[in-house]
DNA sequence: AGGAAAATGGGAAGGCCGTTCCAATTAGTC
DNA sequence: GACTAATTGGAACGGCCTTCCCATTTTCCT
């Protein structure tokens, strides 16, 4: 699953992965943000040993969130390889967003790009060079809107991720109704639609937002840095 | 704009209209979940002073954004006054979207509710009632599509608020774009459309992914608490 | 098995935050 | 104008974070 780095001797090794284990978790649960201390506590080691294996914290989200990179491109290669273009399309949206669902580090690496990130960037590139091609195909089967564009999944993962960010846990499922939503903004008249996933109950709803502590980076938020 | 408070002497009443004023300003630019030592410096105020006016943060919360509330209630009862219900729910969801916009603060307090803001919780029940009826009258014109709910309009604010904290002001006129694909996808295939807006260009989209420093909240990502 | 090099973690320093306490100041009254 | 009571800002404290340093432990090669 993760790569181990080349000369470091095996206890290195062993802590490394540790480290990547336990910031893989927080993240997830909590998105970035999390402080490296954190990190190290939950993994069950000094906070130098963190930050001598990951000399920025950019360093550590990329080597944690490497291989979602790679689920991601893959996702739009899935898309491409579907059939029908316009059912590989909504595909791969909602697919994408349930991958911010389920990873709120990663929503969040999918929506706030980090420079130092270079081995993310060059897969990130990748998935939008394929997403482009994905839209001309849907195009071309009269679903898509020809207002459509490419930035316009940036738009969308912004969206989801806000969406996800504020209702949590507490509401779970909602992030599926305005995708719903979206691509029926996205869709041609004609084009066949899914029915809308349920709205999340009123009380759910409200918990999701009076739930006040929480792990934002989100705007709520504090910062990442 | 601001109710004094009553038994107050006139140095306090003054500090605390500083506060506020200085407080409104932060939470417009960077989100809740500025520091309140921050407040008090920006009031030139002692942090104290803060923390004896305002016993909590949602105190604080609460007073700055009264005044927002009621601009939210009373752009239902605009959107009601309109002669064409369509057209009064559109603009209504634009305006409420463009204040979240002018405010990341107010962004934040639609979407995170705070419990002890009970003055804030009559008014955005006042506020979603008549967004009830608004609802109701936009159906019947056959223009709002029948699966529409009131519980959307919860999930329209923080999409909305994840694509303004996401692209800041590297991108600012973006949420609009995404406004209306949701519209687009709340109405009937024949219901009147305005033009979408411009896509970000990809540079400005970009600076916004890669605009890591920042204010919040978020979200970024840290908490409000 | 033994020693050199690598790696570790705890602690110190510096920063920011929020809360609380207190001596000094200021407003408002008689 | 003087006196009382309200108000203030800074200081002190505990907490959390990050970065840096160093004595100690662990690995691995001979």
């Amino acid at each position: 699953m993760t790569e181990s780095e080349p000369g470091l001797r095996a206890d290195a090794e062993r802590n490394r992965e540790r480290i990547m284990v336990a910031a893989r978790r927080l993240y997830a649960a909590e998105g970035l943000g999390v402080s490296l201390a954190a990190v190290a506590r939950e993994a069950g080691v000094g906070k130098a040993t963190v930050a001598r294996r990951f000399a920025t914290r950019d360093d550590l989200v990329t080597a944690v969130f490497s291989d979602r990179m790679d689920a991601y491109a893959a996702a739009t290669a899935d898309a491409l390889a579907d059939p029908d273009p316009w059912h590989g399309f909504t595909r791969f949206l909602e697919a994408v967003c349930a991958m911010q669902a389920a990873d709120r580090g990663f929503a969040d690496v999918l929506t706030r790009t980090f420079p130092a990130a270079k081995g993310l960037e060059a897969r990130r590139a990748e998935a939008y060079d394929g997403f482009l091609e994905l839209i001309t195909r849907a195009k071309a089967t009269g679903h898509l809107r020809a207002d459509f564009v490419a930035e316009d999944l940036v738009l969308v993962l912004m969206a989801n991720a806000g969406v996800i960010a504020a209702t949590g846990d507490a509401a779970p499922g909602s992030w599926r109704r305005v995708v719903g939503h979206l691509i029926r903004g996205f869709a041609t008249p004609g084009a066949p639609l899914l029915p809308l996933a349920d709205p999340p109950a009123p009380p759910a709803l409200y918990r999701a937002m009076v739930r006040l502590s929480r792990p934002a980076t989100f705007s709520g938020s504090r910062d990442v840095r």
